[in-house]
DNA sequence: ACGATACTACGAATCAATTCGTAGTGTCAA
DNA sequence: TTGACACTACGAATTGATTCGTAGTATCGT
C-alpha cells in the first residue's frame, strides 16, 4: 500500500479549495462569485473554470456532471493538504524547527490571548499522545 | 517611513539565502558548492551566478566586487524574510488561525518533548509582553 | 609570453502557472 | 421557433522562475 504524495497546491489552487471547503459542492459559477468578490475585477470566469478543470485533470477535484452546470468539490482533504504545506515549509525555511516556525507565526500577526490558551493545551495533548500510543 | 514590503523569495532563492544566512559572505563558488552537494548534478554552476545576479538587482543580496570572485551577503534578515514567508501562509493557508497553523505543524513532523517545552515557554514569554508593552 | 583555468555577463530556451478570447452547444422564455 | 443567455472546451498569449550555453576577460603557473 503506497501513500501518493500529498499535493501542494499553487496558490490559485487554494484559493478556490478554500471555497469548495468552506462552502462544499459548489459550481465554477459559485467560486467565481466568492472570488471575484474578494478581489473585484482580476479574475475573468473562464480562468476560474480552466483552473478547475486543470485541477480536477490533476484530481484535486472531482467533477459530477449530472447537470449542465457541473458540480465540483474537493478530493483532497483541508488537513493534509495544510500538513503538507506545512511540512515543506518548515524544512525549507525553518530548517524543521516547529519552535522557530511558531515564534515567527506569533511575531507575524497579533494572537489573542483565547488562541494562546488554545495553543497551550494542544501542546498538553500532542504530548500525551506521544507518550502513550507514540508510534 | 514607509516599510518596504518584506520579500518572499522564491524557493530556490530561499536555498542561497540559506547558505548565506548559515555561512555568512560567501561567492557564487562557495554556495554552488554546498548546493549541488545536497543535491548532486542537479544545478550549474552558471545557474546560481545567474540567480545570485538576478537577487542582487532585486535588492534581496549585496555584492562586493573588490576581488575578482565577488563576495555576496543578504540584505534582508533570516527571522524578517521567516516572518513575511509564515504570515502569507497563516492568511492563505489557516484563514488567520496560529493554533491550527500549529496543529498541522505539530501533524507534520515528529517534534521532540524538548522543543515542546521550548514552544510552551515561548507561549508564556509572548502572553506577557502582550500584557506589559502591548501593541 | 602562453595556455589552462576561474570568473562574470548575457541571451535565450524551457517549464509551469495563470489568464483570457472564441467557439460550440444546450436551455429557456416569449 | 428563435434569440438571449449560460456553460463547457480548448487553444494560445503572457508572465515569472529556472536553467544553461557561450563569450569575454582576468589570473596564474611554467
Amino acid at each position: 500500500m503506497s501513500t501518493a504524495p500529498s499535493p501542494r497546491p499553487t496558490n490559485s489552487e487554494l484559493e478556490i479549495l478554500r471555497v469548495l471547503w468552506d462552502r462544499g459542492p459548489a459550481t465554477v459559477r459559485d467560486v467565481h462569485e466568492v472570488i471575484s468578490a474578494a478581489r473585484p475585477g482580476l479574475t475573468g470566469y473562464t480562468t476560474i473554470l480552466k483552473l478547475m478543470q486543470i485541477m480536477t485533470e490533476k484530481g484535486l477535484l472531482e467533477r459530477d456532471e449530472a447537470e449542465r452546470a457541473h458540480v465540483y468539490k474537493p478530493r483532497v482533504a483541508r488537513e493534509k493538504t495544510q500538513r503538507a504545506i506545512v511540512g515543506h515549509m518548515l524544512d525549507r525555511v525553518f530548517s524543521g524547527s516547529a519552535a522557530d516556525l511558531m515564534m515567527q507565526a506569533l511575531a507575524a500577526k497579533p494572537t489573542s490571548p483565547a488562541e494562546i490558551n488554545e495553543m497551550r493545551e494542544m501542546l498538553a495533548r500532542y504530548e500525551k499522545e506521544q507518550k502513550q500510543g507514540g508510534k
